[in-house]
RNA sequence: GGUUCCGUAGCUCAACUGGAUAGAGCAACUGCCUUCUAAGCAGUAGGUUCGGGGUUCGAGUCCCUGCGGGAUCACCA
């Protein structure tokens, strides 16, 4: 290519607006990208699996589509009966505003206590000369759960009541939560709401001969010729099961979005089996939507002592690592002291900023498949390869416009035309320009922010070279000047765009 | 055991889907702040891409096999 072509082709990149952002293509899709359950607060890998969907929610947008963002809450089940009982025994009227508890937290105290308690009991009765196996299905608390999941299906009053009250309390909770991440939905889904819909669906295709029930009733799909085996779809009970819920689920979402065209799951891989049959069985449905749909399956965020376990307390809550990361910001940026001038709101904006870039873009420049390592102690650094590298380069270009704008330089699409030469870090810096719209696309099409992730890395990489080898206003050719304006403005942009795609926020000064 | 994913520098990750000399960061070492922000830049060192076969003009990438690790195969969700 010849000089005259780069040129032309920057002139091109710089007058287009909304660089990246593809027009619309009249596709339609939902993501559903959290899944918790009502007993416990989030945590790290609810943070990968968070950032991971919402990140794809948006470069899936800058593709042109229309995304649904949608939650699927496990609102109900024994897990929350368990939290329930254990409140109603030992709780003493605790509530998050007597306590100062954020209601998830409380919630998830109360089911760490009903494990204790429960565990004591089996010991009690392996020690009077009961079989662990036995003791297990005996012990008291167990009974009381049990008997309450069967009150809550009964719509018992005073259980529903309490039921919604502590949901409540962890909703709250969780809202707490995603306002600090950044997330946000368009539609929630309940299980609750949605499993009567499954057993239905479920009885429907018992009728019409898909599903085919055992002699003691329970409800079975056999799915022996697509090479697994068969799947219970409905207790002997009566009750549903997890599948049962999704199957309603998945429907009721093609009802109330007729439009869409797919619909992806953003899971955990140790799911991968369980939506392989998810979609087989809508397919035996009859809905043909099942084929568009897609389980975006991660892989699990490991820490050094292995794989994190609630009941080992090695979980690295959410709240808590989202707060030491703005606080490790703030720690950073004071020992730099580069914050002169800030108002006491403005370096608090800045530290969240930081801390939160830091995090996200640690969780989302490694490919979404593959499971990943946390170290809490020195994982997250805010050198090299990292989200505050990236943010610093951007605070540096601003730093550049804010000048350019008070020495009055600005550029002119026909000044690069006039240029007489371009610099080699110049040249990969239009190229990586070029790169841009096609990275999103890629990314989109694989469903992977780390390739956004990446480029963008890249490119702040490359400025800074430029940045170092280049000072802009000591050039007296006035055209090369303002070129490099032009450059370091659509560089900033486009690394502003791209970290929004990975849900990180840019300052102007840091 | 069946299925499936993975194994790349001491550590954490890349490698345009089969192309040229396998690249970054961290950690280590050496330089660079009277010049637009040193959270930066330049450089040194670090590799039998887990082992062994095969396909190909060409393999980190595809096939077979061995070893090592994860996940899953629940009337849990």
């Amino acid at each position: 290519m010849t000089q005259k072509t780069w040129t032309n082709l920057f002139a091109e990149i710089w007058a287009t607006e909304n660089y990246g952002v593809s027009a619309s293509t009249g596709k339609e899709v939902m993501v559903e990208y959290s899944s918790p359950n009502t007993n416990k607060p989030l945590h790290l890998g609810h943070l990968r699996n968070n950032f991971l969907g919402w990140s794809v929610s948006e470069i899936l947008k800058a593709n042109g589509h229309t995304v649904h963002k949608v939650q699927i809450i496990n609102d109900r089940g024994i897990h929350i009966c368990k939290s329930m009982v254990a409140w109603t025994k030992f709780g003493e009227g605790e509530t998050p505003d007597s306590s100062g508890k954020k209601g998830d937290k409380l919630v998830g105290d109360y089911y760490v206590k009903f494990d204790q308690e429960y565990k004591k009991q089996i010991a009690e009765l392996v020690e009077g000369g009961m079989e662990k196996a036995e003791a297990e299905k005996q012990a008291p608390i167990m009974k009381e759960a049990q008997e309450m999941l069967l009150k809550w299906e009964k719509k018992d009053p005073d259980t529903y009541a309490l039921w919604e009250k502590m949901n409540g309390w962890v909703y709250k909770g969780f809202d707490a939560t995603y306002n600090q991440m950044g997330v946000d939905f368009d539609k929630l889904y309940y299980e609750s709401q949605t499993f009567l819909l499954g057993k239905e669906e479920v009885e429907k295709g018992l009728e019409s001969g898909i599903f085919f029930k055992k002699d003691d009733g329970s409800v079975w799909v056999d799915l022996t010729e697509e090479g697994l085996d068969e799947k219970l779809l409905l207790r002997a009970d009566g009750t549903s099961v997890y599948m049962t819920q999704d199957i309603g689920t998945a429907i009721l979402r093609y009802r109330d979005y007729p439009k869409i065209s797919q619909q992806i799951y953003t899971v955990g891989n140790e799911q991968e089996y369980h939506f392989k049959v998810l979609f087989m069985i809508l397919d035996k449905l009859g809905y043909d939507w099942a084929k568009g749909c897609y389980h975006l399956s991660y892989g699990m965020v490991d820490l050094p002592s292995g794989k994190m376990k609630s009941r080992e307390g090695t979980v690295v809550d959410a709240d808590e690592l989202m707060d030491e990361m703005i606080d490790t910001a703030r720690e950073h940026t004071e020992e730099l002291g580069k914050i002169d001038g800030f108002s006491k709101e403005q370096a608090a904006e800045l530290y969240e900023t930081l801390g939160l870039g830091a995090l996200k873009y640690f969780l989302l420049k490694v490919d979404p498949k593959k499971r990943m390592l946390f170290d809490p102690n020195e994982s997250i650094q805010f050198q090299g390869n990292t989200g505050p590298f990236i943010q610093y380069t951007h605070a540096r270009i601003a730093a550049i416009l804010r000048k350019a704008e008070q020495l009055n330089f600005t550029p002119q699409e026909e000044d690069f035309n006039k240029l007489e030469t371009l610099q080699p870090v110049e040249l990969s810096l239009i190229h990586l320009l070029k790169d841009y719209p096609a990275k999103v696309k890629e990314a989109g099409d694989n469903y992977s922010p780390d390739i956004v992730a990446q480029y963008v890395y890249d490119l702040a990489k490359e400025y800074n070279r430029f940045y170092q080898e280049i000072s802009i206003f000591n050039e007296e050719d006035e055209t090369a000047l303002r070129f490099r304006i032009a450059l370091s403005g659509k560089v900033a942009e486009v690394i502003k765009k791209a970290m929004g795609l990975i849900g990180a926020n840019v300052p102007d000064r840091m």
